[in-house]
DNA sequence: CACATCGTCTACCATCCGGTAAGTGGCTCG
DNA sequence: CGAGCCACTTACCGGATGGTAGACGATGTG
């Protein structure tokens, strides 16, 4: 790894950027800065803005399947996998949001864009799907479309992360006790949400 | 009303412009372009574009909360209202995404504009609260952190409409029969999570 | 009819944007 | 030791951006 240690520095920085201040309104010139070297250093290693918006989404897909595969080894029930995938995925929304924000930035550009990481979750998603639809026939959870269910589940989790706004609108204090509350009672929610019990 | 009819005109246009492609993904020019007028129009009537977008911003707030105040009019009970409060936001989020994508702008910029739309919804979040604590204490929905609760079911509607990228990404058609289909279960799933019979 | 106000326009400006061209110092290797 | 590559720099460029200055015609008002 790290055979590029300037290229690889400038993709975390632009994750960063792209997925929190979003993509039109990260500069390279912002970028280059927070780096302490140049534009062009950057554009020597990624020859557009947009390639690097690619390499950006590239990397994060890549990170989150194999911290899911990750927890997905570990689990063998289909109830133990469920909590699993949640539990990664929460840790990911809450520790970096940005990697999950950059998904709601790529449906901003053109469909290329939004096709390219559509197509690279895909195999995510699909597992996904068919965990969900495994436990319905099983009977552990509540029948519904996985797909749907799927995506409710996704909008509730990464919102609850990345909603950093609405977090405040509704008056929680910030601190590592309120987090571990808000994991608690959000897991219990979807828990509840999908039929499981508590 | 519309005593000022081009100011409503620049404002309608620029809600939608930066609820969906963002604030500093849309330039001024572009604005009045799609309006037919110059960009000095606008700036005639908004000295500047961060005013324009507090403006925005002001006007989505008021037209959410004056949605939700019309649907609670009309319902007596805590669940018929509870009902209410979620076919109100969800349709605002499928018929006016960008509203909604607003809020989420608006964490985005400095603290100044966050604390600005924050106070502004503050009294919507606080009836929310209010309402899903009596209903705790009724015995009629699960018990819990009921400002945690209201986080999640906002995630869950708003992320919903608002993340079309997910929604694509799970590979739904799209179709008002979709649509139907779609409101139906995430009031299912709702309910479900916060312990409501289906 | 003189005058002022209002809404919009033309003309312009400094700054920043993404991107190109042309080096520059250091390291490797024949 | 010198040719060549590598990582990075300085120096630009054309175009877009947010914003300013000032003129224009229309509308009303004394």
């Amino acid at each position: 790894m790290a055979v590029r240690p300037t290229a690889d520095r400038i993709l975390d920085v632009a994750v960063a950027a792209f997925g929190t201040r979003g993509f039109e309104a990260t500069s390279l010139d912002a970028l280059a800065a927070e780096l302490g070297v140049t534009k062009q250093t950057v554009l020597y290693w990624f020859p557009s803005k947009v390639v690097l918006l690619e390499a950006a989404i590239e990397r994060s897909a890549d990170e989150l399947r194999e911290a899911i595969d990750a927890a997905l080894a570990g689990a063998r029930t289909g109830v133990a996998r469920f909590d699993a995938v949640m539990r990664t995925v929460f840790r990911f929304a809450v520790r970096r949001p940005e990697l999950l924000g950059l998904v709601r930035e790529a449906g901003r550009l053109g469909p290329d864009v939004a096709a390219d990481i559509g197509a690279r979750l895909a195999p995510l998603v699909d597992r996904a799907v068919a965990l969900l639809e495994a436990e319905m026939r099983a009977g552990t959870i509540r029948r519904a479309d996985p797909r749907l269910t799927l995506l409710f589940l996704y909008a509730t989790v990464v919102g609850v992360a990345t909603e950093a706004e609405a977090v405040r609108a509704v008056g929680l204090p910030s601190g590592p006790t309120t987090l571990a509350r808000l994991r608690r009672e959000l897991f219990t929610f979807v828990r509840a949400a999908v039929g499981l019990p508590a």
